[in-house]
DNA sequence: TAAACTGATGTAAACGTTTTCACTGCGGTT
DNA sequence: AACCGCAGTGAAAACGTTTACATCAGTTTA
């Protein structure tokens, strides 16, 4: 129960000075051998451990990078954190996370978000947050890293994706199939990515020279629910469109449920292409766009530990942008030759209708 | 780019003593109010915000709560934290994060876990560590909150799933569906959990008087491909069975693909259950034990922020145990009247042998 | 042999807080 | 008039480190 074993303690244990102690703990070479092992046994005997916080005072480094999510119920955040976590550790620093409540962050401060000091750098997750106020943050002196939207003139390096290339190519592919009366279920207009993965679409559109339905536009939020509402409103008093294309992959799931309760089929009745490439979307046989969202993570980390260790004015106005691809599975109506796992149905369950009142059976092996 | 601002640098902006300041800061009430005000305008108008370095070295407290994981990709755990998250938020608290790798954890001491006195508890996920390693690092003064695994005789609070029986409901659902021939994908031996959940499943045959078939049961890590591989192995040499219960849903999501590689349907051909009912079972309709992983993660919270309160020895051996039901969905051959969504295949693409070689068509809405 | 260097260690200041204690006026009791 | 209490403030110590500087013994060098 005993309070935290300290540098004095150990030195009283060997009647040394703390600064020797300290020393030998730090791998100074300015110490005898003798003296060292003899420090290192009671360190260890004593179980001493360093108070983080006294050094981090002292020294004004805390190996800590922090990292500000709007959520973590999403898989591509997690992704990401996953990627800048491994980078992290491979330099022996640790990461100091926050996610959401997104609103909450909003009403802060830039001061607010530099977690008392208790970092050396941050990677922020596009939140939404005014030029101005990324540019209070990144005067601060700590180093700041920017992912998924560029701040012009602000000191921060970023790291995004290649939206409209990823966009451009799903469309593409609808074209391709063949499909004209396509309906798009985009991000909201204030989102950065949003904006640019419509772009894409539009762009693809225009090369094919396909005049588009501004009522086949549909923009919800980023996620599963939203999508869910915009496409079961539509469905209510429209025809299905021949397809559709999600810009990321919570909305098609969410579009894939209202379709469903429509009675309609996946992709023999409608084509359905997502955008993001999330471990469910394997799972499900969506048709995506894959992005290195890992890649991205330990970019961004990358990104904040040279910023650290430059005074080079170019690494604060660097940018990385990431490729993307699109990976091709069932729900576009391809049967795709190069992935097993998704060229059939995820569980071949039978229809309500069929079976709403048989008894289970054992089935026939 | 300069460094921080410190209650210094706003004392000497208000010419006013550093202690006052701080008594302002901190909210103590013997200041006079006009002071008060001079010293908030004051240090908003410099930005200043506290070094949590310094205060926590002062004071003690980090208002940080430590919590170490063995894996980030794993729902389970995700959602665990998600709920430590909300807990901790609630009570004005941070997380310190560590996730894996795993084994580099292993081979640290009690101290080590203890972020350098930046936390004021620690809640660990089972990690594998031995008895007398937890009872050491309980001892150091720093709350302990256990997931998953009692410790008996360590002063630690515990949280936990009622394992047994959850597999002991799932089971009997396959049983009462009139299998018998039923493989079972079970966790590793060496955990806890999976041994729990076993005994379950032992339970359940008991009681219906099904003798158990050694060659039915798979020994496979918790994960996805490792029970790929065990399903695909007896597959290649053996009849399906009539049924699989894998004792978590990425076990079952590995059996899945396994089966289908085998030309084999759920739940026509061979029925299947998992356990933990993470967010993609809903999408790929399998029927699975809930959890109530995110209420464990906040029982955790709360475990932790308790302990810090108290010097009540019972609540350091406090254990909660948290209930677990089965959630019928079609992949064990039910078709539920309950659950709209999860009624129908989640993509009811095509087959493989009959579009082969078709071009793609605008479908018919 | 004195001066200069070297290697090992100790002393003490500093990092930015919080908090105890002491001090100063000042109004109200005896 | 001497006392107390009290509100408001400042001085200074402490938290556990790191590190520049001082010390000191034992060399080496002139």
């Amino acid at each position: 129960m005993g309070r935290a074993v300290t540098l004095g303690d150990v030195s009283r244990h060997v009647g040394l000075s703390v600064a020797t102690v300290s020393r030998v703990l730090s791998g100074s070479p300015r110490v005898r051998q003798a003296t060292r092992d003899q420090v290192l046994r009671a360190a260890d005997e004593l179980g001493y451990s360093a108070n983080l916080s006294a050094r981090a005072l002292k020294t004004q480094r805390t190996d800590m990078l922090g990292v500000v999510f709007p959520d973590i119920n999403n898989e591509f955040y997690r992704e990401l954190l996953t990627g800048i976590n491994d980078e992290a550790h491979a330099a022996g620093r640790h990461l100091m996370v926050e996610f959401g409540p997104g609103p909450r962050w909003q009403s802060l401060r830039p001061q607010d978000y530099l977690f008392g000091g208790r970092i050396d750098a941050l990677i922020l997750l596009n939140l939404g947050l005014p030029m101005d106020f990324l540019r209070d943050l990144a005067g601060r002196g700590t180093p700041l890293v920017l992912m998924d939207r560029p701040a012009p003139g602000v000191p921060a390096a970023t790291v995004r994706l290649e939206n409209v290339a990823g966009a451009d190519a799903a469309m593409s592919h609808l074209l391709e199939h063949g499909y004209r009366r396509i309906a798009v279920l985009r991000g909201p207009g204030d989102s950065y990515d949003a904006n640019e993965r419509w772009r894409g679409c539009e762009r693809a559109l225009r090369r094919f020279g396909v005049e588009l339905d501004h009522n086949l536009i549909w923009e919800a939020g980023f996620y599963e629910a939203y999508a869910y509402t915009a496409t079961q409103r539509w469905l209510a008093d429209h025809d299905a469109p021949e397809a559709i294309l999600a810009l990321n992959d919570a909305m098609a799931i969410g579009a894939l449920h209202a379709l469903r309760e429509h009675g309609l089929s996946v992709p023999q009745d409608v084509a359905l292409v997502g955008f993001d490439d999330v471990d469910c979307a394997k799972h499900l046989g969506l048709t995506t766009v894959h992005c290195p969202i890992r890649q991205m993570g330990q970019a961004a980390a990358r990104a904040a530990l040279n910023l650290m260790a430059t005074d080079e004015p170019a690494a604060f106005y660097r940018e990385e942008v990431l490729d993307t691809h699109l990976i091709v599975r069932t729900s576009c109506g391809c049967v795709p030759d190069d992935n097993p796992i998704s060229q059939r149905p995820p569980i071949n369950a039978v229809s309500r209708l069929e079976k709403k009142h048989a008894r289970p059976v054992r089935p026939e092996v």
